[in-house]
DNA sequence: TCCGACAAGGTAGAAGTGAT
DNA sequence: ATCACTTCTACCTTGTCGGA
């Protein structure tokens, strides 16, 4: 035995006489080394046992109640909140005021011209998974809705696998009350999901049929132009104001539940039950706000009023839009100046306002709109019969190529085109002025 | 008469984004 | 991994007009 292995083994010695002062209080007198692991091992999980809180029940945690029916039982939980509670600055009780007709324009989808949001179905699930198939179920599925003066949120919770069919059983009963739906990327994940669920448990899929306000797409348009993220708990912050605390992160929901399936301990649960409370009451709250930007013009910031005005120019509501972009153009909408104007100007030719559409183009052309000069061009060319004119701004269009470069996107074929368009017009200066009077507005093709 | 250019619409592909 | 929907871009279609 070297000199070296012993002054180890002496300092092993003293470090388990350290162990046995800090967790029985004094270094033992036992002389087996053994018998003095084995009751340290022993003392230190007993002690590590009494200290770890027991596994807490569903029930302890969340108010609800077991539901018995003829395919078996669940869980199922209610709360409410006061129709007008806000939040963040939104009360849900601004749902009755809303005209049925905004949701039509949010979408613009003929179907969901008349939607009524105080008789909708709010609808959020959470899942085993992101994946979809077969394999990924809905084990809680929170709903929203209207009852008297308050916001009622449902949830439907199986406790283990065996539960679904009973739980799938009383959400068709309930949904079946309800004609109209709103979700926020239901239209991807929720629906496909439970309709899989459905099919597998051989249940007719309840919302099949029925209207159905997917409110993601409707946000991106309205407010994708000013946030980074569309994502529901961005919107919550940037819109409502509201910040989660303690909230669980969406992707840590499967392994909660089936940690939860394997050992009964509901505490991490009961953050899922809260996280799929508050995205059915945002989700009611943004889906207000998105109807009031719409009805009331709330959107104050220069680059949501573009937006806002795209939402109405593509539910054809023309002179809302005009006046929006108009409104946009006020406030100084930095990037989205050019565009504006090019929307603005686009809608004036298709009205057969020429003038005031070349303007437009004009003060594009000075905001960078490298397409306003092709529009210029084109205007001067066929409408105004001035070659001249149509040269002059081709030009300005090849100077601007050549000093910007390839920073333009697809500058080689922008300089193509007006190269092409430059030899015709300098032909067209060599045979002379041309000889009839400026071209009517052409007759519009009838929509297909 | 033929062809090029345009208006206004349609279609298709690519890339990005949400949900757990 | 899934895919409905978005925007952007390119290209196609139909009809009209004017110049060669």
């Amino acid at each position: 035995m070297s000199t070296g292995s012993l002054h180890d083994r002496l300092q092993r010695l003293r470090r388990l006489d350290q162990l046995e002062s800090s967790i029985l209080g004094q270094p033992s007198a036992e002389p087996s080394l053994k018998a003095r692991l084995e009751r340290l091992v022993e003392v230190a999980t007993h002690r590590e046992r009494r200290m770890a809180p027991a596994a807490l029940a569903l029930e302890e945690l969340v108010q609800g109640m077991r539901v018995e029916n003829e395919r078996g039982e669940f869980f199922l939980t209610e709360t409410d909140v006061h129709l007008e509670v806000r939040h963040g600055d939104v009360p849900l009780s601004r749902f009755r005021t809303l005209d049925p007709g905004t949701v039509g324009i949010l979408t613009a989808e003929p179907a969901l011209a008349r939607f009524d949001l105080s008789q909708a179905v709010f609808l959020d699930t959470e899942t085993t998974g992101l994946a979809g198939g077969a394999g990924t179920a809905a084990f809680l599925v929170g709903l929203g809705f209207v009852e008297g003066e308050r916001f009622r949120v449902r949830q439907y919770f199986m406790r283990d696998y065996h539960e679904e069919p009973a739980l799938l059983h009383a959400l068709a009963e309930d949904l079946g009350r309800f004609r109209q739906l709103v979700t926020f990327n239901g239209k991807m994940f929720d629906l496909p999901l439970l309709d899989a669920r459905y099919r597998l448990n051989r249940v007719r899929f309840p919302l099949a049929e029925v209207p159905h306000f997917d409110l993601l797409h409707p946000a991106r348009r309205l407010w994708r132009a000013r946030l980074e993220s569309c994502r529901l708990q961005a919107l919550e912050v940037e819109l409502l104001g509201l910040l989660r605390v303690g909230d669980l992160p969406g992707e840590q929901i499967p392994q909660v539940y089936f940690d939860y399936v394997r050992r009964r301990d509901a505490r991490a649960l009961a953050r899922v039950f809260e996280h799929n409370r508050q995205d059915i009451v945002s989700l009611a709250a943004l889906a207000v706000l998105a109807c009031q930007w719409v009805e009331e013009g709330r959107a104050e910031d220069p680059r949501d009023v573009y937006s806002l005005a795209r939402v109405l120019e593509r539910a054809r509501l023309y002179e809302r839009s005009d006046a929006e972009y108009r409104r946009a153009l006020a406030l100084d909408p930095g990037p989205l100046r050019g565009a504006a104007l090019m929307r603005l100007a686009a809608r004036a030719r298709r009205t057969g306002e020429h003038a005031i559409a070349a303007a437009l183009w004009e003060e594009a052309a000075e905001s960078g709109e490298l397409l306003a000069l092709r529009e210029l061009a084109v205007h001067h060319e066929h409408r105004r019969r001035e070659p001249g004119a149509a040269l002059e701004a081709v030009d300005r269009a090849l100077r601007w190529l050549e000093g910007a470069g390839s920073e333009v996107p697809r500058a080689r074929r922008f300089a193509t085109d007006f190269a092409k368009r430059r030899s015709r017009l300098i032909g067209k200066l060599q045979r002379g002025a041309p000889s009839t009077s400026p071209r009517r507005a052409g007759t519009p093709r009838a929509p297909a």
